[in-house]
DNA sequence: CAGAAATACAAGTAAAAGCTCGCATTTGTC
DNA sequence: GACAAATGCGAGCTTTTACTTGTATTTCTG
């Protein structure tokens, strides 16, 4: 019995991937506000039916996006920054880490959009509140490491306020050309050397 | 003709800001994607037939909106930036800038969703981007009068990444509890100091 | 192979939201 | 006071959209 269901749900997963990839591709193109979930159906190629076959109803999906994002945010950093050394200079460390972070954004458009557009409702807010902190946790223990005789409190709170200069940057990049989203790469650097040295 | 025009324009002007105000209300209360224009016009005390003949739909009410928004920040912002003088000490500059952001986000709480939410489309991003870049240009004004041998170019960038540092708080001090709020008050203003000496 | 569970689908439903229409009322000029 | 223009109304039309239903097909166990 929990075999047989195993082995159904492995191609229903499967499915519910590819309904989450279709949505992710919809917001990257018309925008979260605009996506509809037959939208989401067409172009995951499957009918509105087997869609909520899967997910009860369209809060699901935008969930279920989020939670997969998250997941994989929080993997991400708690891995990369565990992995920082205390030895490397702080100027090469913060241009490291900028660099995967714009990275990362265009590569996956509809992340922004999703957590961190204020469409979504209070509990995507929510999320999105979560990782920030989560990370912003990880970055604390991170500066620690490198400054022992660093607060607590106080990395905590530099690791929020570093997070969130790096985050405001982040759609001025996608908006401007790419030299100018360089230069602006490169003054977040700078200012963000400045504000943690 | 002219005249008799403009005095039923005095009127049909007043219902308009009456429009814009209740759309406030309504955004500021369920939130932007949750509004709707019969809302509105009930909130604003008409029919939705009137509020009909003064905006075609409900995307020029929303761009309405954005314009007072952006013209009257435009113009407290040039203004106040222009009254800057060169002797202020940067951490007392800092300090009152910050606060007096601080409090008209907390007067007007539709700004920023309406502004700063990806739930807007395109045409909205953009506005919200040339407000950015208006202000970010007054301030970097500002800078230059304050050092005068810092080059325009860079002086740009400089206006461009502080504004983005307080606009990237902002939301964070709505989420947080009164304290934290005070705390991240602080550690903004501390960062753009660092930042900006 | 049989039967059950899961998956797939297309057409369709019900409700919501944006917007219109026809008509009544007010405003201002002659 | 009369006429025209602007304003005001609210019931209802139209479209959209989230979601359902009934049925057909595939997948896997015994």
């Amino acid at each position: 019995m929990a075999e047989r269901t195993v082995r159904r749900q492995a191609r229903g997963l499967k499915r519910m991937a590819e309904i989450l990839d279709a949505a992710e591709q919809v917001i990257a193109e018309v925008g979260y506000p605009e996506l509809t979930t037959n939208q989401v159906a067409a172009r995951a190629g499957m009918s509105p039916g087997s869609l909520y076959q899967f997910f009860r109803n369209k809060e699901e999906i935008l969930d279920g996006l989020v939670t997969r994002y998250t997941d994989d945010r929080q993997e991400f950093w708690a891995g990369r920054l565990a992995a920082v050394t205390p030895d490397v200079p702080l100027d090469v460390l913060v241009g490291q880490l900028v660099d995967e972070s714009v990275r990362f954004k265009s590569r996956s458009p509809a992340y922004w959009s999703l957590l961190y557009g204020t469409a979504t409702g209070d509990r995507l807010a929510k999320a999105a509140g979560r990782l920030h902190d989560d990370i912003a946790r990880h970055i604390a223990s991170m500066l620690r490491r490198r400054s022992p005789g660093l607060a607590e409190e106080r990395a905590l709170l530099m690791g929020s306020m570093a997070l969130a200069m790096v985050k405001a940057v982040m759609p001025m990049i996608t908006s401007a050309s790419p030299e100018r989203g360089a230069e602006l790469v490169g003054e977040l650097k700078f200012a963000l050397v400045r504000y943690l040295s």
